[in-house]
RNA sequence: GCCGCCUUAGCUCAGUCGGUAGAGCAUCUCACUCGUAAUGAGAAGGUCGUCGGUUCGAUUCCGACAGGCGGCUCCA
């Protein structure tokens, strides 16, 4: 049997008047399940992914999208959610629905059941989808008047809902997922269908597209179940949420699932213990971390890093207490809006003191101190700042979101007319920071003003400072994705967001340009022609918070750090015995070059040793039996396990020294023109 | 904060249908001295998260709290 091309969007089909999208493809020899499962359309004129069944307008032309693609992909994993829905209602009969809309890498289904879903129930469903879809019910659509949907869905509340907001705002609560069901003014409803006998089985609102029948969902399996409010408010009632993913071949299923096993076994918070990084005791509270010895050698690289690079960027180095009175707070407008979120006043002396959560207070007053002149501007400060927020219980995780951390805090003061070019400096300081670390996976977010009482300052003064951070992200050339809503209160920000190991996106650096903060402390400077004037000041935060950039640099090099970063670079391995001493000799050589070197004289063979050297990713490892001491030399031993034997001891520190100071993020024996020297074993 | 689940040795996990517990790894001791991912033997290690209730008796059943996990909401 010959395989048939896989069907590609390049090409269209016609679909000639009284014939379907589905006849017209198979007429033309599109293969409607191939090699990567089914085949999904587009209407070429709209653009709008149609089901392969439904007859589109006589005439049009339709394109083939394999369903590899992330538009096929999605029309998978909606079917798959219908799918899901239909299980629910047929083994929980008198489940309420709400929506079911296909995410990144699945889908989701809101219900409203009589009890919480238990991991028990997700099997059973599972099981029960599998059922619909060996029976290969038909999906079809059905076009429906409001007035017939609300009669027909008299039943189901959160679908009435959906109907009633359909005619509404249009963009209310746009990300709200409703949008997903009920997009074009006309309804559809979906009914699945007995193949053989064609009758209803089940029914739902629902605007599509859908793969033609059950069985053409190639792969699936249901993910874990949660609780999820309605219409993603806080104020609707709770619904059970189901997730499940969905997939264009076993093969693809199954590489996705062994893509969670990868993550999880780099998550930051697994690494931590294997590695002896960091914990979390019990004893000193949630999302209070301690760094053990090996994650404070990161720590301090991180610190060192950073603080070395302010200076060279012109900032200077402040420092200031970890509390301070109510009123400063209250100066800087920040307590209405974040009381709630910091740890509670301590009573003393008559008054109140609040653990700090934001350090740009007192570099206010730092800059207040005194009077200042435009000949200072721009006016930079930088401190590691430790700041404790009282978090959710329900949001602590990890390294990546604590009640006490550190930010590399910096305030810029700066006129009106150096903004701009101070936001450029910050931005290249940040992205120079990034790729010194090695991340790479990151976008920029541009936060600004939405609606709501939220924001303070000027309709105009937000204009010109949202313009100035747009501006200066979009040189960067950078993905840069919209945000609205999501700024301070005092003003816009631009922000990297950078993935963990589960694809989690998390803030990292951020810049923000604030008008608010100068004038209520008053901030002046005398300008040139005498008049005292107020400066702008843009917040900087380039790790944004230490122990959260440690957490996804972590994750990134699922603990194996570049050597410039390693807790340990170098381990010495001694063959027997014999050689610890002659080791002790060369690590102290390293030591004096200011490489972070241990020997291990553990009674363990040295097998074990270099297994345990592995498990703890140490970049270098360096063996050394008699024949290496005899001619003053030792065997590398990367971390891909390839060996370099028998080199001297002086280029054996020389490479090592080398390769830390060059910051490089991978091996030596993974550089190309390293490869050439190394012996395979 | 909300919903669900979880908490047994440093780590990963068994187990007790209610009669106070085991393994592997790690740790320590001894022997072995070995050329690139686990040498062997032995020892030690736990008021079974905390507090309360039911019970003759609770690690086991119930409740509260704490901590964790997965989402939701939030994130200066």
């Amino acid at each position: 049997m010959s395989t048939p091309p896989p069907p590609t969007a390049a090409g269209s089909v016609r679909v000639p008047a009284g014939t379907t999208a589905m006849q017209a493809l198979k007429d033309a020899g599109v293969p409607l399940k191939g090699p990567d499962g089914a085949v999904v359309v587009r209407h070429v004129a709209s653009g709008e992914l149609r089901d392969l069944a439904w007859a589109p307008d006589a005439d049009a032309d339709v394109d083939p999208v394999p369903a590899a693609s992330a538009d096929g992909r999605a029309v998978i994993r909606h079917s798959a959610a219908h799918v899901l829905a239909q299980a629910v209602q047929e083994l929980f009969p008198g489940t309420r629905l709400g929506i079911g809309p296909p995410v990144e890498n699945g889908f989701y289904y809101d219900f409203d059941p009589e009890r919480p879903f238990t991991p028990e129930d997700l099997t059973a469903l599972e099981k029960k989808m599998t059922e619909i879809v060996r029976a290969g019910q038909n999906f079809s659509r059905r076009e429906i008047s409001d007035a017939d949907a609300q009669a027909e869905l008299a039943h189901e509340p959160y679908k009435l809902e959906l109907i009633g907001l359909k005619g509404g705002a249009g963009d209310d609560g746009a990300d709200d997922g409703a949008s997903v069901e009920v997009g074009g003014a006309q309804l559809t409803m979906y009914d699945n269908l007995d193949p053989r006998s064609g009758e209803r089985i089940w029914t739902d609102l629902c605007r599509g597209p859908h793969l033609p029948r059950t069985n053409t969902i190639p792969a699936f399996s249901l993910t874990r179940s949660a609780a999820a409010y309605w219409r993603g408010s806080e104020k609707n009632p709770q619904l059970q949420r189901i997730y499940g993913t969905a997939w264009e071949s076993k093969d693809a299923h199954k590489a996705y699932l062994e893509h969670l096993a990868e993550a999880e076994r780099r998550d930051h918070r697994r690494l931590g213990v294997e590695l002896d990084l960091f914990s979390f005791p019990d004893e000193i509270g949630s999302g209070l971390v301690v760094f053990h010895p090996k994650g404070g050698v990161v720590k301090l690289e991180m610190e060192d890093y950073v603080r070395r690079r302010h200076l060279e960027e012109g900032f200077d180095y402040v420092g200031s207490p970890h509390i301070a009175k109510r009123g400063l707070f209250e100066t800087s407008g920040h307590l209405p809006y974040y009381e709630d979120t910091m740890f509670p006043a301590m009573e003393v002396d008559n008054g109140e003191y609040f653990l700090k959560a934001m350090n740009c207070p007192m570099h206010n007053l730092i800059f207040r101190s005194r009077g200042r002149s435009y000949r200072e501007l721009p006016l930079r400060f930088f401190e590691f700042g430790s700041v404790y927020r009282y978090e959710k219980s329900g949001v602590v995780h990890g390294l990546t979101r604590v009640r006490g951390l550190t930010q590399d805090d910096s305030h810029s003061y700066v006129t009106p007319e150096q903004a701009p070019g101070e936001v450029r400096h910050l931005l290249a300081f940040v992205l120079g920071l990034l790729r010194d670390f090695g991340l790479d996976d990151y976008y920029l977010e541009l936060s600004t003003r939405g609606e709501g009482e939220k924001f303070i300052g000027s309709d105009e003064e937000w204009a010109i400072a949202t313009s100035v951070l747009e501006e200066a992200a979009r040189e960067t050339g950078l993905e840069l994705v919209p945000d609205p809503g999501g700024a301070a209160y005092y003003g816009p920000k631009i922000s990297v967001q950078a993935r963990d190991a589960i694809g989690r996106t998390w803030q990292m650096s951020t810049i923000q340009y604030d008008f608010n903060q100068p004038a209520r402390f008053g901030l002046e400077f005398s300008a040139a022609d005498g008049t005292r004037q107020q400066p702008v000041m843009i917040h900087s935060a380039k790790f944004g918070s230490l122990e959260r950039f440690f957490g996804v640099l972590t994750e990134h090099y699922a603990g194996a750090f570049p050597a410039w970063l390693a807790p340990v670079q170098v381990v010495g391995i001694p063959i027997t015995d014999e050689q610890v001493p002659y080791l002790t000799d060369v690590a102290a050589t390293l030591r004096q070059h200011g490489v972070r070197v241990e020997v291990d004289d553990s009674d363990d063979r040295m097998q074990k040793k270099i297994r345990t050297a592995s498990k703890q990713k140490i970049p270098f490892v360096l063996i050394a039996g008699a024949t290496d001491a005899e001619a003053s030399a030792v065997s590398f031993r990367y971390r891909d396990g390839s060996q370099r034997n028998g080199v001297p001891v002086d280029e054996a520190v020389q490479q090592v020294v080398a390769w830390i100071a060059s910051r490089a993020n991978v091996d030596p024996s993974a550089a190309d023109e390293q490869a050439a020297t190394v012996v395979a074993g």
